[in-house]
DNA sequence: CGCCTCTTTGAACATGGTCAAATAACGTGG
DNA sequence: CCACGTTATTTGACCATGTTCAAAGAGGCG
C-alpha cells in the first residue's frame, strides 16, 4: 500500500523526532512523479523558478556555483532522502545550481503538495524546517573546516560526516560507504587542488585512517578517524531531544 | 503607539515581500523585553536550549564555533534586525555560540510568541522562514569565497556584502559604514591571520579600494569594489521578485 | 603619564597550487 | 577478449600564498 520510494525521506526525517505514524501515512499518500537521471546533469540552475520541489530517492547530486574562474565550488553534497529547493518556495530564485554527480532518481513534488503540508501538517512542517536547518548546520561546519583545518582533517572530517549521513538513510556499513566522486570533485567539495586531494588521501591512507578505492571509502577504526580530525557529530541534531516531544 | 524598537526587524523583513501594513501591526504589537549587553559576552552557548528567541536590536554579533585550538571562527554576523536563535525552537539545541561584538541592544522573545505567530501570521512565517534562508545563501557565498577566492577578493566581498546589508537597515551611507572590529576578528571571519588580515587591507587601500580608520570603513567607488571580487548580490534576494506577490 | 590593546613590519617557514608528464583504470567497439 | 581512446590517478619540480614568531610603533583610556 502507498508509496514505498518516499520511505527514504521518511527516514531521514525519522531523525527530526516530530513525525508520528499518522505522518508517515500522509507523507506515502504524496503522488510521486519519477524520473531517471544521468550522471553530471543539471537539475535547477541559477536564476531557475522551478515549478517543482525536486527530492533525490537515489545517486549523489550537489549544489555548486560557477564562478568567473570556471571553477566549481559545490557547496552542499545532496544524497537520497534530500530535497533540492525546498527554499524556493520562499525565495522565488535559485542563488545556486544543482547538479547531478551520478546517475540519480529524483521525485518531483508540485509546489501544491509543499504548500499543502505547510498548511494542514505542522509536525511534517517542523520536520521539513528541521531538514532545510540540518543543511545549514553542515555548512557553518564546511565553513569552519575549510577555514581552520588541514587538508587531511578538513578531508578526514568530511568523510566522517558523509559515513554519518549515509548510516541515517542506511547507505553505509559500519566501515564502509559507496563514494563515486573523482579526486577533482572531492577538490571542488574541500576547496582545494586535484594534485592535493590526491596527496591528502595518500596521506590519510598511510595513517590507516581511511582506504579509498573502486568508488568505496572504507574506515577500518571509525573511532580513530572521529578523533584524528576531533569529529563531534552534534551539529547533525541526531541525538535524541530530551525536551519538545512530538505531541500525541 | 506600539513598538518601535521593532522597526529594524520590519525594514529587515519588507524584503522578503511578503508583509502587509498589518503584518506590520501585528509585529509592533509584540510586548518586547529589551536589555543591553557589553562586548565581547557570550549571548548563548553551544549546547544550550535556551528559552527566549533573542533579536539583535543594535550593535554587532557574530555566530562562532570554539575549537580545540584556541581558534574561534566566526561563521555568520549578526546586526540589527537579525534574529540569534530562531532555529532552536526546532533543532532543540544550539550547535554553535554567539557573542556580541560590540555593546549591543537585544530583545528576548519567548518562543511563545514565535509559536504564536507561526500559527497564525502565515505571511510573517514565510518572512521568518525568509530570514534564515537569508543568512543560508550567505553562509553559501562565505564558503565559496573562502574556498575559492584570494586573500584580496574575499575581503573586498565581504566588504560588498556587509554594506549591502548594513544598507538594508538604514546603517550605511552610500559609501560607508561603521566597521567595529579589530583585524584579529576579521581575520576570525575570513579564515586569516591577524597579520595577513593587515597586509591585505594595505593593499586593497593601496588600489584606492578602501579605506578602514577609526572603526569605519570608506568605500570610495562602490562600482569598482564590486566588479573587483565580481560582487553580485543576487544571493541576498532582495531583488523584487516578479511571482508569488504577497496576497492582499 | 603609563598601561594595554591594536596595528604594522620583517624574516623564515609551511602549506597548498600550478604545470607537465607518466601511469593506471575504464568504457567502447571490433 | 583485446585494442583503443578517454578519463582519472599519481608523481615530480617549482612557485605563490599565507602562517608563525618576534618586535617595533600607534592609539586609546584610565
Amino acid at each position: 500500500m502507498g508509496n514505498v520510494v518516499i520511505d527514504v525521506l521518511i527516514r531521514k526525517l525519522s531523525h527530526s523526532s516530530f513525525l508520528t505514524e499518522a505522518d508517515h501515512a500522509t507523507l506515502r499518500q504524496i503522488p510521486l512523479r519519477t524520473r531517471s537521471v544521468a550522471a553530471n546533469q543539471d537539475l535547477i540552475q541559477e536564476g531557475d523558478r522551478p515549478e517543482n520541489v525536486i527530492l533525490i530517492l537515489s545517486g549523489l547530486a550537489c549544489r555548486y556555483k560557477l564562478l568567473e574562474t570556471g571553477n566549481r565550488p559545490i557547496v552542499a553534497l545532496l544524497m537520497p532522502g534530500d530535497f533540492c529547493d525546498l527554499h524556493v518556495a520562499i525565495l522565488g530564485s535559485m542563488d545556486h545550481s544543482i547538479s547531478t554527480l551520478t546517475q540519480c532518481v529524483v521525485a518531483e513534488l508540485p509546489h501544491e503538495v509543499i504548500d499543502d503540508l505547510t498548511e494542514h501538517h505542522p509536525r511534517i512542517t517542523r520536520a521539513l524546517w528541521w531538514a532545510t536547518l540540518f543543511d545549514e548546520g553542515i555548512l557553518r561546519e564546511w565553513l569552519v573546516s575549510m577555514g581552520q583545518r588541514s587538508a587531511q582533517r578538513q578531508m578526514a572530517h568530511l568523510f566522517c560526516e558523509l559515513h554519518t549521513r549515509f548510516l541515517l538513510v542506511d547507505l553505509a556499513t559500519p566501515n564502509a560507504f559507496n563514494f563515486p566522486l573523482t579526486q577533482r570533485e572531492l577538490g571542488d567539495i574541500l576547496g582545494m587542488s586535484g594534485v592535493h586531494v590526491n596527496r591528502t588521501l595518500q596521506e590519510l591512507r598511510a595513517y590507516n585512517l581511511v582506504s579509498l578505492k573502486g568508488k568505496r571509502l572504507e574506515i577500518p577504526d571509525v573511532k580513530a578517524l572521529w578523533s584524528y580530525c576531533n569529529f563531534d557529530p552534534n551539529y547533525l541534531h541526531l541525538v535524541p531531544r530530551v525536551d519538545r516531544a512530538p505531541p500525541p
